[in-house]
RNA sequence: GGGCGCAUAGCUCAGUUGGUUAGAGCGCAACGUUGACAUCGUUGAGGCCAGAGGUUCGACUCCUCUUGCGCCCACCA
């Protein structure tokens, strides 16, 4: 074996093996209990990212851990087709040729498509390997595949059969770019640097102005009305007036509603009911009229006036300059804006007039609601339910449809003959899974389908059930679901999770999942967000590379707390990359070890040997049985941190730090079957994390003795050896000694072998010491000498339960020494000062636990005896 | 404006129902190739647990307020 770890020779090796074996498939019919988790869909663009390194290496933690457990696990794997994203992508790659979808048409455009996605759309999955990931790819979906659409389109009539769908004109989020409808939820407010703008408008008859503010001037154009709150008297005299819009000359009314802020800006707000959902509700309320003044690219359309054909942004710039020279324009102020993005393509939202479909999301959020208040689904942390509950307490209709071309056309089907468009009434319009073949009110047989697809997450909802079969009563979907756990980021808690739990109990009348795990966002060094257009994110891939995958894995696992962020570093993944190479080489050490005694399947007999088993035998095996339990209780609350802290200190600081090196010093049959057996143990517990590593020395275990055909289906180990011994406080008592005698000696600074003399008060304590003075001694670099004591001598602090002397005769520097023991003498006074003050106190003598009160006599009384026995120091 | 969090070593974080001297990793300093590992070992320096009150025999932990920071939701043009 090489003196490194070299996870490229062992990395894909051991994937195509799993794979081969079959290892990570799950059936519906076996007498196991069922573990699933589905997973968060990437999207066909995605490239892997930290994002999903996180995401994905948890949820792989978890299943092989279960799958370990003896689980008949399932994670189910697959892509999401993110409309918007990916048709973005197509439209880039046409524009290099000069050409815009509309050029090329829907048909062929949507054929590219699919090219595209056959060509490159898998790039994420074969990543996800490169990860380790043990999803069951067989079963791999996509969000557009045949049945998925299937699934989709009889989840649409069946909620507009129920009336949950609906269908209106409304202000919606639109993108000028994306050409788009967006989801309140798609179009996030960012604040951006701009103007609050105080334009005058005549007032009709009085030869005076009033001043309205506005941040976007242009939409001054559609301007039907100026309202005011009824109740400000500054302008009780504009009531009824009418006023006269600037530039295009239109006369407008002055309307009262309590919707106007008088606080805010002049009192008086410009009225402008097709781009604006405020002044939507209010032209509604008043019965305006509504004028659009742009087109879907936000150009200025014919009712713009001469400003017709420009830009908003232009526009604007030529408005104000027009309103400066008629000197209308009063002033304009530097504001801070918050103005809704697209979250694509960062454009800024156009609210725009259209008619669009909606959910009625009240009457789905209420089971939704109930389940997570009732604990049927639990979140981790669990402060992300009071988040949902507040959110879907305030839950707003939910806009589905999108002008884009890439995703499930909208089955809905309008008669050329009979359907109106602008009658509000449902006749002409048919929704069926097929195009019908004539018309059911007039039976014409014109027909043709809605233009629109349905946002992606409207297929997304449905991931936990539709990949299991649904709406088909599949023995998948009776076995595996509802889920166990659904492991994402807080991004999507609403965008998905909480749809989820909705499309669920409205479809399976079931949970899709248990337990909610949130974990953090991946940042980099500084706290920010990583991603691709600030170019601060480490590629996985990268450090894959560089370090492995185990290790970045492992890396991972431990730097993400529960539900906190992750804030990231090349230098962060060196944990994971120096961890993996420490357990590389103590195997390394172990298996020369095997080797060098002929140890085989015939020695390897770790019962029979219990009874030859010496202090540190018994000591690391109980270490060992501990750590079975930590780690599997840690990973059975989803503390995955917990869960790698306690391999990575038990291995490197329990393990290696003292447990091999112990055993160097009586190295034979009996030190071979624990180092054996505990490896092997340690390497089940280590293997969710990091799959790899552990694969490839189990299997090199697997020559001496015959140990199985791969460790991801080798059993989770049980406490085997828990009640066997009890060493743990004689062990460390020795710990401590050696500890407190190589600090000694640094202080000192002494030159070549010390020579110490122990001695304890307590005659067990020193019996012990004698029995393990060997490996004590190998472990201090010391010649220990017997008792009693001659010749000149001095001290060390106590504390630790044996006094340990050291000869004189080779220490240079005993003031610096005197100084240290001072400064201790004076803190243990203090703390003995405290603790009597304490015992003292009658309140505490009376409520505090007795144990409590027992155990601070005892420090006293230790205490006492240390300063005693300080005191006493012969120095030299 | 409403809601939810966070504040512990230079940095990133643990600290489980209040109970002796608050821990780890990284970083830093000094020393060190003793039969796996310098991607290593040994030792060490470093904390008024954000501030102020309160509850308690006892508070990093519970309550209130203050300050600073973060996230989410919302129609201040």
């Amino acid at each position: 074996m090489q003196t490194q770890y070299n996870p490229k020779e062992t990395e894909d090796k051991w994937y195509k093996f799993w794979l081969e074996q079959g290892l990570f498939s799950a059936k519906s019919q076996t007498g196991r209990k069922p573990f699933t988790i589905v997973i968060p869909p990437p999207n066909i663009t995605g490239i892997l990212h930290m994002g999903h390194a996180l995401n994905d290496t948890i949820q792989d933690v978890l299943v092989r851990f279960k799958r370990m457990q003896g689980y008949e696990v399932l994670w189910m794997p697959g892509t999401d087709h993110a409309g918007i994203a990916t048709q973005n992508v197509v439209e880039k790659q046409l524009a290099k040729q000069g050409l815009k979808k509309e050029d090329v048409g829907r048909q062929e455009f949507t054929d590219r498509l699919w090219k595209w996605r056959q060509e490159y759309g898998s790039t994420i999955i074969e990543q996800l390997k490169k990860l380790g990931a043990s999803c069951d790819w067989q079963r791999i979906r996509f969000t557009l595949d045949e049945g998925y659409s299937r699934a989709v389109k009889e989840v649409f009539i069946r909620l507009y059969k129920k009336g949950f769908i609906y269908r209106g004109n409304y202000i919606i989020n639109w993108c000028p770019r994306c050409k788009t409808a967006l989801s309140d939820e798609e179009a996030p407010y960012k604040e951006i640097d701009s103007f609050l703008y105080y334009i005058n408008y005549p007032v009709e008859g009085e030869g005076k102005y009033i001043t309205v503010a506005t941040t976007r001037p242009e939409t001054m154009l559609g301007d039907t009305a100026v309202a005011i709150n009824p109740d400000d008297e500054r302008y009780s005299w504009l009531k009824g007036k009418t006023v006269i819009l600037p530039i295009l000359n239109r006369r407008i009314r002055v309307i009262e509603d309590r919707a106007v802020d008088p606080e805010f800006g002049t009192g008086v707000v410009k009225v402008t009911p097709a781009h604006d959902p405020v002044d939507f509700a209010m032209a509604k309320r008043h019965n305006l009229e509504f004028i659009n003044i742009m087109d879907d690219t936000a150009v200025l359309n014919e009712n713009a006036g001469k400003f017709r054909g420009l830009d908003r942004f232009e526009g604007r710039r030529r408005l104000l300059e027009e309103l400066e020279k008629e000197g209308l324009l009063k002033k304009k102020v530097p504001y801070k804006l918050n103005a809704g993005h697209c979250y694509r393509c960062g454009t800024i939202i156009e609210p725009r007039l259209s008619l669009q479909w909606f959910v009625k999301m009240k009457p789905l959020a209420e089971p939704a609601i109930k389940v997570v208040e009732e604990g049927r689904v639990k979140f981790y942390p669990r402060r992300w339910k009071k988040v949902y509950l507040n959110w879907m307490n305030n839950i707003q209709d939910w806009c589905i449809s999108r002008q884009i071309w890439w995703g499930h056309r909208i089955p809905v089907w309008y008669c050329a003959n009979c359907y109106d468009k602008n009658s509000g009434s449902d006749k002409g319009i048919v929704v069926s899974l097929d195009k019908p073949a004539k018309c059911p009110f007039c039976g014409a047989d014109n027909l043709s389908q809605d233009k629109d697809v349905l946002d992606t997450w409207f297929s997304s909802w449905l991931w936990p059930f539709v990949t299991l079969g649904w709406p088909d009563k599949t023995k998948d979907l009776e076995f595996f679901y509802p889920t166990d756990a659904l492991v994402t980021a807080s991004e999507i808690l609403f965008f998905w999770v909480a749809r989820m739990i909705m499309a669920s109990l409205e479809f399976m009348k079931d949970i899709p999942f248990r337990d909610v795990l949130i974990h953090g966002t991946v940042r980099d060094e500084k706290g920010v967000k990583m991603s691709k257009s600030l170019g601060n994110i480490i590629d996985p891939l990268e450090i894959i590379e560089k370090f492995g995958a185990d290790a970045l894995r492992f890396s991972l696992m431990m730097l993400a707390s529960t539900g906190s962020d992750v804030f990231l570093s090349d230098e962060k993944f060196m944990v994971g990359r120096n961890y993996s190479n420490k357990i590389w080489n103590a195997a390394r050490f172990i298996i020369t070890n095997l080797e060098k005694n002929g140890f085989g399947a015939s020695q390897y007999r770790i019962s029979e040997y219990a009874k030859d088993f010496n202090l540190a035998d018994k000591w690391i095996l109980q270490e060992l049985s501990l750590l079975i339990s930590e780690a599997g209780r840690n990973l059975d609350k989803y503390r995955i941190n917990d869960y790698a802290k306690s391999l990575y200190e038990f291995f490197w600081h329990k393990f290696c730090d003292w447990y091999i090196e112990i055993a160097k010093v009586s190295m034979d049959t009996v030190r071979c079957n624990v180092l054996f057996f505990v490896l092997e143990k340690f390497l089940r517990l280590l293997h969710p994390v990091m799959p790899f590593i552990s694969e490839e020395i189990w299997q090199k275990l697997n020559k001496f003795a015959d140990i199985g055909k791969s460790i991801v289906i080798a059993k989770w180990p049980k406490q085997e050896y828990n009640n066997f011994f009890d060493e743990k406080e004689i062990f460390d008592n020795l710990k401590d000694l050696i500890i407190s005698a190589r600090s000694f000696t640094r202080y000192l600074g002494i030159q070549g072998k010390p020579e110490f003399v122990f001695d304890s008060p307590d005659p067990d304590k020193l019996k012990t010491l004698v029995a393990n003075l060997d490996w004590v001694k190998k472990l201090l670099k010391a010649e220990i000498l017997k008792m009693p004591v001659k010749g000149t001598s001095f001290v060390l602090l106590p504390g630790c339960g044996f006094d340990i002397y050291l000869l004189t005769g080779k220490i240079s520097n005993i003031s610096e020494y005197k100084d240290k023991i001072k400064t201790k003498t004076g803190k243990l006074k203090k703390r003995i000062f405290s603790l009597s003050t304490k015992l003292s106190n009658p309140g505490f003598l009376q409520n505090a636990p007795e144990e409590v009160v027992s155990n601070a006599k005892e420090s006293l009384a230790a205490l006492k005896a240390e300063l005693e026995r300080i005191e006493k120091i012969k120095w030299g």
